[in-house]
DNA sequence: CGGCAGATTGAGACTAATCAAGAGGAGTGG
DNA sequence: CCACTCCTCTTGATTAGTCTCAATCTGCCG
């Protein structure tokens, strides 16, 4: 008994500064459940390029991203590894429902990550039908994230995807301002998350180095000197942009139409497409079909 | 009282012939709980091509796929549609937590659709918490699914891309045999799930008619000649990933099993690659030759 | 200092998109 | 019945984009 208060105890002390303690899967639970939970979870920390979950292998216990970042990998028959995913905090580590692994997590950076037995969080449900709200939560965030992902990799030249995967990694939305943003994975995983090569993913910093979109500092640290540019450079196709940027549009300036999230882009209807599609031939955007 | 029963009696009526009544979601509630959950859904049939749900609207329900195929389709700013995932029967459509729809659900197939209001799911779940367990099931399925699904457009070109996509189509495991499919898909949301244009998916079929892998008896049906030959061409492995890497291997159990994914890849690369290229050369490229 | 792994740059080959056009089928209206 | 349009499927020629192979450069560690 003193053993599990020391172990609640010690717990709830590392929760007090978790980034997913309000957040997420521990920040839907109440404090009676998430006491419950933080006295038999077991932080763990992992190394850069750590293996957390081996692919094909049983695991009895799920985890929580505490810090850092974790890739999902899948690790083809000729020994290729593909980088599905980067999951940030807050999010899950490993497959809730089955015993053995049908990828491999891997740390992409320090991590730490927050571990629970399965058995003992079966049992924690049991009595707190919210633990599998919270669960259910998560893992569709999850599956909506990596759709949304896959599809603003297609129709996108590479170029086009490495402005894209920047522009979203820019932590404040403010335009014009330049932020620096450190890019914690290698090369490596990064070119493959994008679906490219190092060598094309290299080349195409230096194109977004050349329109001055970005400033490359240092191989992990990348300046957005424009950021109203990079999002241009994200979304339309190479040829056109310039023009456009050249001459500056008070309309794509202030009140950029790809603003609109992409909730709202049916709420207008025909119109709404018809605009839409105006901006678009406007932006020369190579589409397809 | 009479209309509750009523209503329970013609939903269990057709939950008798539903696909989806012994699988998946339903087929992991027990009795009781079916019996609830039917009673209070409605089944809708949809035509080909149909709206489900409309990407950015607000829906108060959930749907389970009983017959026909449902795609998951993002709408782009520019009007087009990109297939992103085929829902086969016993798969969800909706998003379980979101009140509005990140994208769009549309018929790909005459498809049946039998829906279940949130807030009656909702009262439900709180006195049977294993409609969470089965809701959380489905959806992990089904990010598992689409993760794999985008691990295997990669590193594929286009003509492996439909090799692999007939591959699985095909009902039966027996190799070497011929077996009919019936493609379900226009060449329109074909290609846009595989990731090409139409005039490249064509190609890429006819290619395959040409190495006598395939035989296209009409635009909608091909006959599966040689399934091995098919196999190959889509550049799969024996067997599954997850076979080959469940075999446990003392280089991998070691503690440092990332040797056979970055190191090898990198440090033995001439040979790997050498041997990987023999193999590649003995299933036949599908260059221009 | 040399080895080593990662990052960068260059030249060439090749895949797949684009543009263009023809063939076939389904529906419509005269 | 035909002519007509519209759409899907198909095929051809061209070109841009990306991968591959190769070399160079960098920082890091023993």
């Amino acid at each position: 008994m003193s053993f599990a208060a020391h172990a609640l105890k010690s717990a709830s002390e590392i929760c007090v500064s978790c980034a997913a303690r309000n957040h997420g899967f521990c920040g839907m639970l109440d404090g009676s459940c998430l006491g419950l939970i933080a006295g038999r979870s077991q932080p763990a920390h992992y190394k850069r390029s750590a293996e957390i979950l081996l692919q094909g292998e049983e695991t009895d216990r799920i985890g929580i991203v505490r810090s850092g970042l974790v890739k999902v990998v899948l690790l083809t028959e000729d020994g290729d590894h593909q980088v599905l995913q980067v999951l940030k905090p807050r999010q899950i580590v490993g497959d809730p429902c089955k015993t053995w692994n049908a990828f491999s997590w891997e740390a992409a950076t320090a991590a730490d990550i927050c571990w629970i037995q399965r058995p003992t969080l079966n049992l924690i449900m049991k009595d707190h039908p919210q633990v599998y709200r919270a669960y259910l939560d998560v893992i569709a965030r999850q599956l909506e994230e990596h759709r949304l992902w896959a599809a603003s990799m297609r129709g996108r030249n590479t170029v086009q995807r490495i402005a894209f995967w920047i522009f979203q990694q820019v932590p404040d939305i403010r335009d014009g301002g330049a932020a620096t943003i450190h890019i914690a994975l290698t090369r490596r995983d990064l070119a493959s998350l994008l679906d490219m090569t190092v060598e094309t993913l290299c080349r195409g910093l230096y194109q977004l180095s050349d329109r001055d979109a970005i400033r490359l500092v240092t191989p992990e640290t990348i300046e957005v000197l424009n950021n109203i540019k990079l999002r241009l450079l994200a979304r339309c196709g190479d040829g056109r942009v310039s023009n456009v940027l050249k001459r500056p549009d008070p309309a794509v300036t202030t009140d950029n139409p790809f603003c609109i999230s992409i909730s709202s882009a049916h709420a207008g209807g025909e119109t709404h497409v018809a605009r839409l599609r105006s901006v678009a031939s406007d932006l020369g955007r190579v589409g397809r079909n």
